[in-house]
Formats: C-alpha cells, structure tokens, sequence
RNA sequence: GGCGACGUGGCCAAGUGGUAAGGCAAGGGUCUGCAAAACCCUUAUUCAUGGGUUCGAUUCCCAUCGUCGCCUCCA
C-alpha cells in the first residue's frame, strides 16, 4: 500500500516518494511571532504534526524544518510587525519575539505536537539570507536601487504556477501604493533599506537594511533541507505571494525544483470569515484550552479534511469534545478491563481479533490516501462499538483486549493524538493516593447503597462530581473516571 | 475583475460512475434504586439548481446561483 499526496502544484492525488528512501525532508512555514497564536495555527500545525507522526509511526526518518519568522514580515503601513509588538509591549523587539516564541512552542505542547526538528529563526540567518540575494543577482533575477534588493518577477517565467496566477493579470498594487523604484510593480523585496532609527538592521552588501519577508523560508530550507526536498507545507493563505516568491528565489537560484510536493492547509473560518490577527476575530489556543481539553481540539481539527476549510463555533467544538470522550472512554474501559483479564476460546479471540485487524487497515488504507484523519477517526468509533458489545458480552478476553489496547495506543495515541495516555487518565500527581481515597468512598457509598440510603450514596456522588470525578455503577461494581472539564 | 477551492440529513463531516462512513443533536428501547457509561432501533429514495455524457451520476462535462480563501500582513 503506498501513500500518496494531494499536491498543490499539480492540482491532483500523487503516490509519495522521498527522494531518499526511507527519509522525509519537510519544511512547514511558521508564525510569525509578535502576538499570541490562535485556532488558526493549531488548525494548520496539528494537521502537519499528524502528517509526522504518520510518516515516524510507519518507520520513514523525518526531518522537520518549521521557521520562526522574527523579522521583516511589514505592515501595510511599512512597519516591522515585531517592531510594532514592541512599541505596543513597550518591551525590546527581542523580548517580543521570544515571548511569544515561548507561547507558541507551550501552545503547541499543550496541543501535543510534537516540536519540529529544527525551529531556525530568520533574524539568526541573515548571512544565508544575504548569500542567497547575492546568488539571484548574479542570475540576474534580482537587482539592487538605493540600498534594498528586489526579485524580478518576470525573469522567471514560471512565476505564479503555484497559484495559477499570470504576472500580466494582476492588478498589481491595487490596494498597497507600488515603490516607483521597482521595474515591475509585481517585482518583491528581498532587502529592504533600513532608514537609520529602524531598530531590526544588519550590515549587507547594500548598505544596512533588513531580509524580506519570503527570502528566509528559502535560505533556510536549502539549508536545513537542500535544494530540494520532499515536502513543503503551510496554510494556504499563503501561497501568493509568499509561497510563489520562495519558489521563485530557490528555483531562480538553484536551477532546480524546490520541493517535490505542496500540501497546502485549509483556512479556519469563524462566523463564515477566516480567523485573523489582522481583522481581531480570533480565539487564542490559550484560550480555547480553558474550556477544550487538547483532544477535543484534535478531534476537531481532525474531523475534517487537512486542506478544506474549517468553521469554528461552540458547538463545533462541543461535538469534537463529545467525540473526544467517547473514544477516550472506549479504550479507559479496554485498560481497565484488561487488568483482570481472561484468556478466552480461542476462535472466539480469532474473530475479535480479525475484527480489530480489519480497524487497523481500515485506519492505515485511511491515512495512506492524503491523510485521510476523519476516515481514520470513524474506524476508532466503529471499534468502540464493537469493544464496548464485547466487554458487555463478557467475550472481551486478555489477547483481544491486549490487541485494542495497542491499537489505541498506537493509533488513537501516537498517530492521531487523541487518545490520552494512561497517566493521564487517572488524573496525574499523587494518582495512586487519590485513587485510593475515591475508592475508599466508592466502598462507603456501596454500603449506603446496601442499606438502601440512596440519599447518602447520592450525596457521596455528587460530591465527588464536584472534584470533577464521576461515578459508574456497572454489573461488576463501580468505577470511575476524571471528567474531561 | 482575475486565480483557487467548495456547496452532502437539524448541525459538523467522509465518500463513490451502480445507488449515501463517522461524530454531535433528537426520539424510542435495553440495562440501572436513580444516574452515568454502554448497546440496539429510528431520522437524506437523496448529495445547491438546470442541462449534457452514460445502461446508470451525488460522483464526469457545461452553465447558473451561492459561500469561502487569495490577489495587501496573516497558518
């Protein structure tokens, strides 16, 4: 079975392959760091961590390279969004950007991403960056007026392919005034002229200045990645013109294809128009995760399509939270029931057992075709129906249980992360001593309920529902569970 | 105006040239002292609309309407 990709460039479905067997060579554009991270970027960086943790789960080396843009990304009035943080904070552009690169790196583990391999920081390569410049004008794809460097866009005539876009029916500067120093008002910058107080400035060939937006995702994955690479993704709110413009610089200075595949993310919409920091409409992941737990942000991430658009709203996110516990509870009952455990008949553990081999295929075939997550979320649903009937039926025995354990743990845990490991579940710290204590008054309230005091039985539940634990009476006594709130 | 994507049950959302996954919600039932959890049943003859291709289209093609993204910084 192999993997394929719908790729951007080519508008269609695409059987995978790393140029180097076995080795994954990835880039994914990252934040911008001046201002905390919403939904939006959980949408786009959750759906890529998946495509990782797909990829390492089927044994394929991955090499992730996710920039953290500190500098040169401007305003529409010209100013340094950093910069802009900065004045706003009243703090060195510095601290602006590692604050908020420390709340996007707590954002994303609270989400349970796994960090890339490599986080570089634009404001760390200018060298490579100036290098780079230097190369496209030597290639004569770039040209120097009064300090600051631009990209002609008309010597490379593949401009726009990404996008489907033509250089000649662009209304170019239809809403931003065009600098008249560019030959062609489509023409990007790649080194802007610092005027003296600007504070973010370096030293270049052209006098003191600062890297364009676009030259760093280029100089940074030749770096990290090569020429070319296996995978570039972002969101696709930016593929014109940041996503064209690397295309343009690594191909104008490489000669050769910058990455083999574009996977693009669908916008987060919310109230029908896409969450923003420049229209204000967001929800911070901070935020979200007050009233979500992680995997409910998941489950919604992931039940739909990577690249489609999603649409925020409570109830979205109620559904997912709902979703999230049902399969959670799913496989706490496999762990807990496997505990004590029988071995069982042997051909009834064989039918389980195919049952559970047809999940997994159903999940792998799901994943292999484009990252299919809310395909592979419904086989997890599918076989919590039919362990929940077995452990009903009593034919739930140790080698079946022993096999959905993995399957969750494996799938539901470590590909999706949906599923929340065992410590967690029982609530983390000092778990034993409280698990000892809650069982304690599980005993206390079966003795109310023995002596028919269901007043006290109820009162010994409700008070444990205000610490947030929850009470389960079943043919074989009671148990419990943390509430996911 | 240009480019791109999309319109599937009450909501969210997969999918396929041969007759509609899954989640949430709703109703009924089983279980339970009551709950919770779980399980079973019910809820789209229909996939924006109008044409066309086909034995057959929701799935392919064309048109229309509508929504969103991009064309300016945003994942």
């Amino acid at each position: 079975m192999s993997q394929t990709i719908y790729n951007v460039l080519s508008r269609e479905k695409e059987v995978f392959k790393p140029i180097n067997e076995g080795r994954v060579m990835m880039y994914v554009c990252g934040p911008t760091v001046y201002d905390n991270s919403h939904l939006g970027h959980a949408k786009t960086y959750v759906s890529f961590d998946v495509v990782v943790r797909w990829f390492r789960y089927n044994g394929l080396k991955v090499r992730y390279v996710q920039n953290i843009t500190d500098v040169g990304h401007l305003l529409d009035d010209g100013e340094d969004r950093i910069l802009k943080g900065a004045r706003r904070e009243k703090v060195e552009p510095m601290e602006i950007v590692e604050r908020y690169m420390r709340a996007y790196f707590e954002d994303m583990d609270a989400l349970g991403v796994v960090r890339p391999d490599i986080s570089p920081r634009a404001s760390a390569h200018v060298p490579e960056q100036i290098e780079m410049i230097q190369e496209l004008i030597a290639k004569g794809h770039a040209y120097e007026v009064d300090g600051s460097v631009y990209y002609s866009v008309e010597s490379f005539k593949e401009y726009g392919k990404l996008s489907g876009r033509h250089v000649e029916e662009m209304e170019a500067g239809r809403r931003v005034a065009v600098r008249d120093e560019k030959h062609h008002p489509m023409d990007f910058a790649l080194w802007i002229k610092a005027p003296p107080n600007h504070v973010l400035q370096w030293p270049s060939p052209w006098g003191r200045g600062y890297p364009g937006w676009h030259i760093e995702c280029s100089a940074m994955s030749n770096k990290y990645l090569g020429p070319t690479f296996d995978i570039h993704g972002g969101g696709v709110d930016n593929i014109f013109p940041h996503n064209e413009c690397e295309i343009a610089q690594s191909e104008g200075a490489h000669e050769q294809p910058f990455t083999n595949t574009w996977m693009l993310t669908g916008t987060l919409l919310v109230d029908g128009v896409k969450m923003s920091k420049s229209l204000g409409n967001f929800i911070t992941i901070k935020d979200a995760l007050k009233q979500y737990r992680p995997e409910a942000l998941r489950v919604f991430i992931l039940s739909g399509l990577y690249r489609s658009p999603a649409d925020y709203s409570t109830s979205a996110l109620d559904a997912a939270t709902k979703g999230a516990e049902r399969i959670n509870t799913a496989a706490r009952r496999v762990r807990v029931e496997l505990k004590n455990a029988r071995p069982g008949d042997e051909a009834n553990n064989g039918r389980l057992i195919d049952l559970l081999d047809q999940y997994r295929m159903r999940f792998t075939s799901a994943m292999n075709d484009d990252f299919n997550a809310p395909l592979a979320l419904s086989a997890l649903f599918d076989m919590g129906k039919d362990l929940n009937t077995a452990i009903d039926e009593g034919t739930a025995s140790q080698p079946v249980l022993e096999q959905a354990d993995a399957v969750y743990r494996e799938l539901g845990g470590q590909v999706l992360g949906v599923v929340q490991p065992e410590s967690q579940a029982s609530g983390g710290g000092s778990a034993e001593r409280e698990a000892g204590l809650i069982q304690m008054l599980i005993d206390m309230r079966l003795e109310a309920r023995k002596a028919k005091d269901y007043a006290r039985a109820d009162s010994i539940r409700s008070q444990l529902m205000k610490f947030g634990v929850i009470l389960e009476d079943g043919p074989k006594g009671t148990t419990f569970r943390i509430s996911s709130n």
